[in-house]
DNA sequence: AACTCGGGGCA
DNA sequence: TGCCCAGAGTT
């Protein structure tokens, strides 16, 4: 079961190759510190959406340090609609801190020590790791992941640690990065949660959803 | 395992 | 106007 599940993933990935090879971080940042911040944001929020907040919120805050002595009131207010703002605030400014306290001002860049920060887990982490680092210690998974990895029937269930884990044993480890990133991208312009667009889907001829 | 934490887009 | 989208933390 797993070679074949292994033959299909590259399939699936050889395919998405021609439209997605392309692909990075659908992110705006211009250094590790603002990868982060775009990424707690990006909970429960699209990454465009994310983009139009850190557009301002960018140019309001240039150090990690400026995040790290930011009124919180005032920083809500320029991240208030990515949603979940006062979380999110209090995350920002909680994770600047440690990072100047207990990693001199740099972020971190194992899985281990990302997962420390406030408003991080795997999910944002693995984000961080790749598009910062070009690390990866893990395979990013959100709901597009989940939906489009059920869908394609490589995993089943709707656990992202679980499913992390089988993919990670299904999808070769020079891929991890990209199957993210091309997967994230069809789930967001082509495989939709709502009204897909199974005409331009680059895997309509092999998606079970289709074949039946 | 179930709950909380908002706001924006679209019908 | 009500439904749906998108993760992390706490109990």
């Amino acid at each position: 079961m797993e070679r074949n599940k292994k033959e299909y993933a590259v399939r699936i990935i050889k395919i998405l190759e021609e439209d997605y090879g392309h692909v990075k971080c659908a992110l705006n940042f211009s250094s590790p510190f603002e990868l982060l911040t775009a990424a707690i944001l990006s909970a429960q929020c699209t990454d465009e959406r994310v983009n139009k907040v850190t557009e301002n919120l960018f140019k309001r805050y240039k150090s990690v340090e400026d995040y790290a002595n930011a009124d919180i009131l005032e920083l809500e207010n320029y991240i208030k609609s990515a949603g979940f703002f006062r979380n999110k605030g209090k995350n920002i400014i909680k994770s600047a801190q440690m990072v100047i306290n207990k990693y001199n001002g740099d972020v971190p860049q194992t899985m281990e020590e990302l997962l420390e920060l406030s408003g991080v887990a795997r999910k944002t982490a693995n984000v961080v790791l790749v598009s910062a680092f070009g690390k990866s210690e893990g395979i990013a998974v959100d709901t597009h992941v989940i939906r489009i990895a059920n869908l394609l029937e490589l995993t089943e269930y709707d656990d992202p640690v679980k499913i992390e884990k089988d993919l990670m044993k299904i999808v070769p480890k020079k891929y991890w990065i990209n199957f993210s990133f091309m997967i994230q991208t069809l789930g967001r312009r082509i495989c939709k949660a709502r009204n897909p667009v199974h005409v331009f889907c680059s895997l309509n001829k092999i998606c079970p959803l289709l074949q039946k």
